[in-house]
DNA sequence: GACATCAGTA
DNA sequence: TACTGATGTC
């Protein structure tokens, strides 16, 4: 019997076992995930904590998972960091980390954007440890946080074919947002070969930005690109995209996804080319516009 | 008889006499405190007032004090504007001023931060005086704040060695308990002779924040230093610390002191060497923590 | 990203 | 009145 069955013992409440363990001084971590930039999470974290309160983190050896509803049940939040993206990764065991987002935000308030984050859990852990360390290594700032059980909603979301994928520089899709929610409670966007048209209708007036398809080869990163297969045209909520847009920071684009009633897929890649934050997104219909 | 009985009697209701020395203009004034940068009073005041409603700014011929002690009595603030941390200094008299630190904040944000600052007070004062210039002598303000007579709760604080001092930056502390605040009311002080140790718990988690002794001789205003002659650890009201860090902007610096049972010493540096703003908070015994 | 200001709540 | 969260600017 190794160190790993005793691990379970341990927490099963053999008290012996358990006080063996520890006089052998065997942290028995399941998780470490060294992450270079503290920033990258909080920015993850900050992006969605208002549409999610609590939420599971699933880890396993391939990385950190998060996939949850929001209250109102019109989005879904689903977040992947790879294995790949951190510095440092283990993670003997599928373990699932339920955190309070809130919780989660205050305790990394106290990183500063270039410290070094690591998240560690131990086997059927009560909290999970956040430390934070200045490159420097004069400051080391630890935080435990309490972990809570969530129901695991699991939302099985297929991998679908969209109708059109616009692919465009994420401050562009947050201004947008931004400037037509000044007018109106919901956009329709309409997507065709050559272009992408943000269009709303309010009391005061009515907007629409049109954005045709660009290919520089100096700036690829200012580009529009616009993949389609047929064109669509739907409508959203300007409150939920423009929540969504607070990821922009995360990524120099993003990739919107749609197809007739279907939830649009809006996509911010993060650190490695694997990992993203994405949310998903309800259309209005009909007289909901 | 000279002036000085005069203006005595005046204060006392004569007025016949008071006429009189208002005819001679001959405004006898006992203090007047010339202050280049009215900054360094505004954020004092601001620093305290939410501590103490009122209280007594004692005058001498070396500067002027306050000491007073919070609401609760918890606390207990003490000021020391040298005489040599003025541009001018006169004080014929020791005078006590009374002032409602309310009512003072309202005067001092009619101050612009460069603006050089003047104190004046007669003998037996009704009011102080106010005036704000702009250095280029553009603009002067003036105003009379009433004062009040405040019951002077002599306070002797006698000057304690400590068993730990720490000094860092004032930022660097006041993030601290930014940081921690958001997990618990308290934070446990722990000084040994290589770091000073932070840390907390409470419902949604705990947390640490860990700093050892540095000597940057490039950026000394960035270091830790600790003087220490015996290990020390005490716990504090975070409310109050949090409360001590709105003076950090007076100093790049502040001195943590120290000692098991006594009050904790927070101090700030002002203008020149001599003068400072301190807090004294007592420790949380036993259950409170 | 940090700061200051602002509005809303306790 | 003070603290919190939120927003907008530097």
């Amino acid at each position: 019997m190794g160190y790993h069955q005793n691990s379970v013992c341990a927490r099963r409440g053999n008290a012996l076992v358990q006080m063996q363990v520890q006089v052998a001084s065997m942290p028995l971590i399941m998780l470490e995930a060294r992450l270079a930039q503290a920033n990258v999470f909080k920015k993850v974290v900050d992006a969605i904590k208002d549409l999610v309160q609590d939420c599971n983190f699933d880890c396993n050896d391939s990385g950190i998972a998060l996939q949850a509803m929001d209250n109102s049940h019109v989005a879904l939040v689903s977040m992947l960091l790879q294995s790949g993206a951190f510095e440092g990764f283990r993670c003997d065991r599928n373990i699932s980390l339920g955190i309070n987002l809130g919780s989660l935000t205050k305790v990394l308030r106290a990183a500063g954007p270039d410290d070094i984050l690591t998240l560690k859990a131990e086997d059927a852990p009560d909290v999970v440890n956040i430390t934070f360390e200045t490159t420097s290594q004069d400051r080391i700032s630890e935080y435990d946080i309490k972990l809570m059980d969530i129901d695991q909603e699991h939302l099985g979301i297929p991998e679908t074919e969209y109708a059109a994928v616009i692919t465009m520089p994420a401050t562009e899709f947050q201004r947008i947002c931004r400037d037509l929610s000044a007018l109106s409670e919901s956009v329709a966007i309409e997507c065709s070969k050559d272009g992408v048209k943000f269009s709303c209708t309010g009391d005061i007036g009515s907007g629409s930005v049109h954005l045709r398809s660009t290919s520089d080869v100096e700036k690829p990163e200012n580009n529009v690109s616009i993949e389609m297969n047929e064109p669509v045209s739907l409508t959203f909520s300007l409150k939920y995209l423009v929540n969504f847009c607070k990821a922009s920071g995360l990524s120099t684009s993003v990739k919107l996804m749609l197809s007739s009633e279907v939830p649009l897929l809006v996509e911010y890649p993060l650190v490695d080319g694997g990992s993203h934050l994405r949310f998903y997104l309800a259309p209005k219909i009909g007289d909901d516009e």
